[in-house]
DNA sequence: GTCTATATGAAGATAGAC
DNA sequence: GTCTATCTTCATATAGAC
């Protein structure tokens, strides 16, 4: 698990994979999903596939660089969103925009969204991978408005985690996309004094 | 890691274990916050108190025994709220007991609620163990006020989640103890439109 | 309650052939 | 791009002595 440098850089735009890879990475989402990323072994994943280890190996030097492809993959679906709400300068409507695209996205990849936020790796990897930790920068300065008092921070903390944490909770696990979407947009709205 | 059957079934009372299962159920709660529950081998835990393995499988038959002692030991800590929250027929002061309790545990105990919220491991045990089934049971019944409503089961879900993972958020990493406390006192009543 | 010693399996990773 | 074969390391787990 540990290579001795760290996962190599790459930015946080969409790179194009050559089909192998890309199969690699659609299935480690998958079981990284279903087991955790520590409860997901190369050996699962090329089972899974119907490849040997040897094969995944082939693609992806160290499991560090398979979790890294994967999480670049799910992130970049919110950088439309992001581009658009820094493009804007209207402060609530930016974040209104950005937000409802978060709330969409969570709900879609609702059994993702647990491990991309509080799976240990990912975390350590967020903490190691400098195109991450920009990526971060900018979604939480999008999301305070570039507050920086202690309850701005608390408050985009508690909305992230909200957001992310709810869309796999048991006590939601029964509601429908479209009815938690909306439950979510309400809530979130009502969290912030947004308009309506 | 998987046993046959699953765990033996445990009462979630404050139960008295002896001094050796005590320190072992300490320093894996300790080492579970810092790696996670699948980073945590028996070594570690036997290695951190200074024994050799074999003492610990003494104590604990298997890894999840250590974990459903560790996790009942920190879920425990929420009954006496609980107790008063239900014993109360005043809805909004049952709730504003029951949250304040949860907040004050949830800064306390910061680098240890991403664990017991999220770790994979922590999640099979919840959906397997009956005991906690019945406690968080207990725990939501408590938050929603015996609603059933989509909105109410998201709000829970949310309110929890947001206090939770709030804690633990790169966010709030420099905000102290008082300070993190206080602004989630503030929004978590602004988000519940509790009397202040 | 703690130890040594050991069984068994699976993990991450590499070498080299096809 | 995939294979077989192999290496190393470490995990969970057990047996039996002190």
């Amino acid at each position: 698990m540990d290579s001795d440098g760290g996962p190599t850089a790459s930015p946080l735009v969409s790179i194009q994979y050559s089909t192998a890879k890309t199969r690699i990475i659609t299935t480690a989402l998958e079981l990284f999903s279903q087991h955790g990323i520590g409860g997901t072994s190369l050996q699962m994943i090329a089972d899974e596939i119907g490849v040997t280890k040897a094969a995944v190996y082939h693609q992806f030097k160290t499991k560090d660089e398979i979790v890294v492809a994967a999480v670049e993959v799910e992130l970049a679906r919110l950088e439309p969103a992001l581009d658009l709400a820094e493009a804007d300068d209207q402060r609530p409507r930016a974040l209104t925009l950005l937000l409802t695209q978060v709330i969409d996205l969570a709900v879609e990849h609702r059994r993702m969204v647990v491990t991309l936020q509080h799976d240990p790796v990912v975390v350590r990897l967020l903490a190691e991978h400098e195109p991450f930790q920009l990526f971060m920068g900018r979604l939480f300065h999008a999301l305070t408005g570039g507050e920086n008092s202690a309850e701005a921070r608390v408050r985009a903390a508690m909305i992230s985690m909200a957001i992310g944490g709810a869309v796999s909770h048991p006590l939601v696990a029964g509601l429908d996309d479209g009815t938690l979407r909306s439950q979510l947009l309400l809530l979130t709205w009502r969290f912030l004094d947004l308009p309506e």
